[in-house]
DNA sequence: GTCTAGCATGGGG
DNA sequence: CCCCCATGCTAGA
């Protein structure tokens, strides 16, 4: 490893690392740890645990010898290997017992359970994992070229793991379903063993496991191999990939669904080679769960699908059965595939891996269960896709809403043993692995242990957290960062950039609007213009609201206002000024206006019952609509998401946060219960509707917000005509500095307002008490609050902006566009258009309700500048 | 007019 | 340059 430290690797030691430091173990990120050179002899000595951890935890007998082994170690990663029975065999041992696996391509298990004989069609529609037996294909005595003959079109057939996936998958595709029965029959019968090592003698560059008995545990061993490629990510701390001993289909822990600081003494195997073990070689696989790597770029999976399971997770899908898990792979949903399209994009070597062939772009139905047990039907299918082809599972809508996730949560598949079953888990984007959302330890580890180059491994600070049995136990916050900061610098970071805005529209999907809206709060040393909506002021922002920790608004008996805000470290409420600015975390000490209660030792002002009173409307959907015109979070729930908002804030952009907010099957981004006017609307978007004179928080929010977006279209719009129609906005939006709310270009209101923009609304709407009267704003527009939230995703895949008020405006920009869109030819649409066209030039006025209209239709289109472009040709479609 | 299925496109690796 | 795959696009239901 490369770590900018310069001291040893090794934390008990403080020793400078010489100019060409000792190579040590296999660090998850592929490198090696750097060693002093006093530590790095003993490493070689393999004494190193044996100095440096006597008194750490982890320490196992061997089962055969006795001999202590750290199991819970990286170090020691390699030196053992996980027993069926239980218990671990040091790797002297459990060499002199090795016989090859049948195929390390797929899970020992396979070639040992009693399948029965069935047809593809036949094992895919139903009971326990049909295609798992496709592995067995390469348990047959069929040769090599036999499956080479099998492939129908043209593949990279120099890998190993191409072969085996692609023989599989071609052979099962490309041949009649007679033939593969007959295939399977023969698997079944055992007779086809030997495939396998020859395909991978011939063509992996790996380590030939059948070859040497004792090979596979030699590759597991890090330095030797890993030293020879160094490339290789090794962070697997996984039990060396054991070879089974007999032919009972036994073999150890396959690392490749461990993770490497998590490998703990199992309490329960996971037996099954990773991913279809395709991987002969074992070693790379062996550490990172890696499915096979063909050594240096050829790997057939690519990082981001690697499995990270825990074994957490592992244990939580086999539940308390004695099944046995091969994690095959995973992937973090896009924009498409958390939508209500119900198409999951299979990674393509992922499906030809471990689904079962299919020839027909139908597919096949495939049950799937999920990490509770509930059983899915999903048709695995192909898209023809220039010479290529493009698998999705359809139907997941429900599985996926059931499990609530979105966008950038990860679902992840596994199979499990002997039933054979398709296990679908998820973790949500959180960082809590949520497969099983247990509240253990390792649920607080990162799933994100990374791939090569992640930085966060090489740190030693990441080491630190190491705790002794080889979990990462980190602390909450680090969790949160790390965590997704690795997820992005894996998963994202190597992925495209629409990934990376999916990610960042990760932090959205996670708030609710509502929420977002009721965080913001004016700029500081900014004086709000007021707005007169439907007779209740709305803060106007000129420049970016900011985001701050959610109080609640009330007015005390004075008649003042005040706002209450809840100390993050005693809870206790206390009051402050209305005009406060609270920052993100506020606790008793901040509280410098009211010195006797800026210790949490202070007693609260509040009664219980007062404090309940006042939270009391929050928990009443009916209860939502504020008395005040100010932004007074409505709710606990709001609270809660306000909360998040503000760790977001500190947190920085790019931060995942706990996915607090669960999405109910209607509204991804509400949770369970929620009542609000979204939730509790039939799909058809029929039913109740924010009235125009809805004074709910989410209305006023939404108002308020309205004010300030068409402020700032108009602005742009005008610099725009200003500027020869020059194109200027795209990078600035994204720029996590300056975009969002922040708008870069120092305009004032009055600048930036047409003079005609001024006038007081009084469009003739259907509804007079909509009109909007504003002393400063601009924009007279009326927004119908009924939208159907639950279309934003699929209809804006993405935002551009890691700025929260970024978000928040998209959201605000989602939403109106969407009332719009739904509501078209409502009432409340008209008004908006006529409320736009009534004020300022029409030009001017369309454009911007166009940009409404038009905006987020396209990712690639957010921007101002873009927008208006559209404008025209909306317009007619519009008006 | 809406929804869906399936193909096409194109960015990114 | 090729492949993957996210998502756009659109014909047809």
């Amino acid at each position: 490893m490369s770590s900018p430290l310069k001291i040893c690797f090794n934390k008990e030691c403080k020793e400078l690392k010489s100019e060409r430091p000792k190579k040590g173990w296999p660090l998850r990120s592929g490198e090696l740890a750097e060693l002093c050179d006093r530590c790095g002899s003993i490493y070689d000595e393999g004494r190193f645990c044996d100095t440096f951890h006597l008194n750490a935890s982890g320490w196992r007998c061997c089962e055969t010898c006795g001999k202590r082994v750290h199991c819970g170690c990286i170090i020691s990663i390699n030196t053992f290997t996980l027993l069926d029975a239980g218990g671990i065999e040091c790797m002297t041992c459990a060499r002199k017992n090795v016989i090859p696996p049948p195929n390390p391509s797929w899970p020992p298990s396979l070639f040992l359970k009693d399948l029965s004989v069935k047809s593809w069609t036949q094992l895919a529609g139903s009971g326990p994992v049909p295609w798992r037996q496709a592995p067995s294909l390469f348990n047959s005595p069929i040769n090599q070229p036999e499956l080479h003959q099998r492939v129908p079109y043209d593949v990279d057939l120099s890998s190993g793991i191409d072969r085996l996936n692609v023989a599989e998958r071609l052979s099962a595709s490309s041949l009649e379903k007679k033939k593969i029965e007959d295939f399977s029959e023969r698997l079944m019968n055992g007779t086809l063993k030997g495939v396998s090592r020859n395909t991978l003698e011939n063509g992996n560059a790996g380590i030939k496991c059948e070859e040497q008995p004792s090979s596979c545990r030699n590759k597991a061993q890090l330095s030797s191999s890993l030293k020879d490629e160094p490339s290789t990510p090794h962070f697997g701390l996984a039990v060396p990939y054991a070879c089974p001993n007999e032919m009972n289909g036994q073999i150890g822990v396959s690392g490749t669904h461990l993770r490497p600081a998590l490998q703990p003494p199992l309490a329960k195997q996971f037996h099954g080679n990773v991913h279809n073990g395709v991987d002969s070689s074992g070693e790379p696989q062996i550490r990172n769960g890696r499915p096979r790597v063909e050594a240096r770029g050829r790997n057939q999976l690519l990082p981001r699908y690697w499995p990270r399971f825990t074994d957490q997770d592992l244990q939580h899908i086999s539940g308390d059965s004695n099944s046995v898990i091969t994690p095959l792979f995973e992937k973090m949903l896009s924009a498409s595939d958390a939508g209500r399209i119900g198409r999951l994009v299979l990674p393509k070597k992922c499906a030809e891996a471990y689904f079962p062939p299919i020839s027909q772009p139908e597919g096949l139905p495939l049950k799937v269960q999920d990490s509770k047990g509930k059983e899915w039907i999903f048709q695995f299918r192909f898209w023809p896709n220039n010479n290529s082809r493009m698998y999705v599972l359809e139907g997941v809508t429900p599985c996926i809403q059931n499990m609530q996730l979105q966008a950038g949560d990860i679902v992840t598949f596994s199979r499990l043993e002997p039933e054979g079953k398709l296990v679908m888990g998820f973790r949500k984007a959180s960082s809590t692995p949520a497969s099983d959302q247990q509240d253990n330890e390792a649920h607080k580890t990162h799933m994100g242990y990374s791939t090569n180059g992640d930085a966060d491994l090489a740190d030693p600070s990441a080491w630190a957290k190491v705790d002794k049995s080889g979990y990462i136990a980190t602390e909450a916050i680090g969790v949160k960062s790390s965590s997704s900061r690795k997820r992005k610098n894996t998963t994202l970071g190597s992925k495209s950039k629409r990934l990376k805005l999916e990610s960042e529209d990760l932090i959205e999907l996670k708030l609710t609007w509502e929420e977002a809206q009721g965080l913001l709060r004016p700029p500081p040393n900014h004086v709000p213009s007021v707005v007169v909506i439907e007779g209740y002021e709305f803060e106007e922002y000129e420049d970016a609201p900011i985001l701050g920790k959610p109080t609640i608004f009330t007015t005390d008996n004075m008649g003042e206002k005040i706002q209450w805000v809840q100390c993050e470290d005693c809870l206790k409420w206390r009051k402050l000024p209305a005009n406060a600015l609270l920052p993100s975390k506020w606790t008793c000490s901040d509280n410098s206006g009211d010195p006797e209660r800026s210790l949490c030792s202070a007693a609260q002002e509040l009664k219980a019952e007062q404090l309940e009173d006042l939270l009391a409307p929050c928990n009443s959907a009916a209860s939502k609509k504020l008395k005040g015109a100010k932004q007074e979070p409505d709710n606990l729930e709001a609270l809660e998401g306000l909360d998040t908002l503000a760790n977001l804030a500190i947190l920085g952009e790019g931060e995942a946060l706990p996915s607090s907010s669960q999405a109910t099957t209607k509204h991804p981004r509400h949770r369970p219960g929620c009542s609000c006017i979204v939730c509790i609307q039939p799909p058809s978007g029929k039913g109740p509707k924010h009235k125009q004179t809805c004074e709910c928080n989410v209305c006023l929010t939404v108002k308020r917000r309205f004010q300030t977006l068409m402020l700032r279209r108009e602005k742009k719009q005008s610099e725009k005509e200003e500027t020869s129609r020059k194109k200027q906005q795209p990078q600035k939006l994204i720029m996590p500095d300056k975009s969002g709310d922040d708008d870069p270009v120092p305009c004032s209101k009055t600048e930036n307002s047409s003079p005609n923009q001024k006038k007081v609304v009084s469009e003739g709407s259907d509804d007079d008490s909509n009109r909007i009267k504003s002393s400063t704003s601009p924009f007279k527009g009326q927004i119908d609050l009924n939208i159907q939230p639950e279309r934003e995703e699929e209809l804006s895949p993405g935002s551009d902006s890691g700025n929260v008020a970024r978000l928040i405006q998209d959201a605000t920009e989602r939403y109106l566009r969407q009332q719009r869109l739904s509501s078209s030819g409502s009432n409340s649409n008209s008004a908006i258009n006529q409320a736009l066209l009534g004020g300022g030039t029409g030009e001017q006025q369309i454009n911007n309700s166009i940009i409404l209209d038009s905006s987020h239709q396209d990712p690639d289109e957010d921007h101002p500048s873009t927008l208006s472009i559209k404008t025209s040709a909306s317009v007619s479609a519009t008006g």
